[in-house]
DNA sequence: TTTAAGTGAGTGAGGACTTACTTACCATGA
DNA sequence: TCATGGTAAGTAAGTCCTCACTCACTTAAA
């Protein structure tokens, strides 16, 4: 009599692939990590929500540690946003940069796990979490900055650290995020919304006056 | 023989008061917790810490919670500020009222902890963390609203969104603040100077041209 | 002498990780 | 077409350790 025969089986029945559940796993504490970090979230928990024993864990993954590091490993994955720019990019047309960037920042969804994982690994001081943050983070700044770059010297922009600006630009973005999305502070408005107005401010301060010469703070064309 | 004598002492080789010694517990716990994180940091470390047996953060605090709580209960003390501003305010002194702000928001020193502190809680979801948000953090949201509001029925700044105006500005400075003390991302520049770029991109994207009279937002959509 | 400050040595619960074992799968050759 | 064995997937039941919290007690001070 097979008492307890169905446990670890996929949806069909049968025995999962080595690579199904180490997907799987890494899946589910990901979302675990995220909800309650690293130290808030026990092994078994992990298992119980792949429907599999805890001593399974261990044999696709050393240590607790090393599905953390799989996790982040996994998670890096950005260019397709910066691709998708290239063409604004080339036009010069400022409003389309900057309103991509900040709402593939802003997007929730997918991996709204994503900003409370990051957030985590470096407050918990994770070797990683530098990693992560350079893979995942850093890229956005640096092509934000390059382009800020570009249009100051176009003649376009008022001329300010580039890096700094960009900055500046994705604190918004990010912050209004993590308001959000930590704090669970209400939104006042859509995304869409919210990213025009960011940009538009955010423009306006940055953009140079086609006529005026008046040296300092005026806002735009 | 005395053993081992001087043990939870104080510098004078006293016994400590009683509300000493829960300060100092109070302290060390913060700066262990903001750290570490709550699931992070042992009893034992924090009775460490101020030298003295675990046993005795018991008799102060009856359970680990109690002492976080302590801490966040502590930690509410924003008020100087505001009426610092205060002043800057009634003389609609747009670039100082945003200065002082973010001078505030962004200083490090003292309480570095408090941000870690912040976070932690709202990613471990403590109880506490909405009321230490509440009373800490969107104080300055409300009160920054609040004057982007009247300066737009002045006519000085244009037409937005207050509240969302404000988030956009605090989340410039407190990015920067999250990217240099969270993440360990060198600094660029001075915190005044960088206070004093973001003012001044700021202001420039909020005020109002004194002469056009152009009503919405250019180049949109 | 009372009372508060302080402690060493627990306790039980739970967590990371092991061990020794069972089952399912499937490739092979008879 | 099967027995059949090698192997990977899977598990129950630990081990050992750490952690939050307790207990029974000692010491200092007023």
């Amino acid at each position: 009599m097979k008492k307890q025969a169905a446990q670890g089986r996929d949806e069909n029945g049968r025995r999962a692939s080595a690579g199904d559940r180490q997907a799987s796993l890494i899946a589910a504490a990901a979302s675990l990590f995220a909800a309650k970090g690293f130290n808030g979230t026990t092994t078994k928990e992990i298992a119980k929500a792949v429907g599999v024993s805890e001593a399974l864990v261990f044999k696709y993954f050393p240590t607790k540690r090393t599905l953390y590091a799989a996790i982040l490993a996994e998670k890096v994955t950005v260019n397709e946003l910066l691709d998708a720019v290239e063409a604004a990019v080339t036009k010069r047309d400022d409003h389309r940069v900057f309103t991509m960037i900040a709402s593939y920042r802003i997007r929730p969804g997918v991996d709204s796990t994503f900003l409370r994982l990051l957030l985590f690994s470096a407050l918990e001081g994770h070797e990683l979490s530098e990693l992560f943050f350079g893979k995942h983070h850093k890229v956005f700044y640096d092509y934000l900055a390059a382009y800020i770059r570009t249009r100051i010297e176009d003649g376009a922009f008022r001329s300010v650290d580039p890096l700094l600006a960009a900055r500046a630009f994705i604190g918004m973005v990010v912050h209004h995020r993590l308001l959000h999305e930590i704090f669970g502070v209400p939104m006042l408005q859509s995304h869409e919304a919210t990213v025009a107005t960011y940009v538009d401010l955010f423009l306006a301060g940055l953009t140079k006056l086609p006529v005026s010469r008046k040296s300092s703070s005026r806002r735009s064309r």
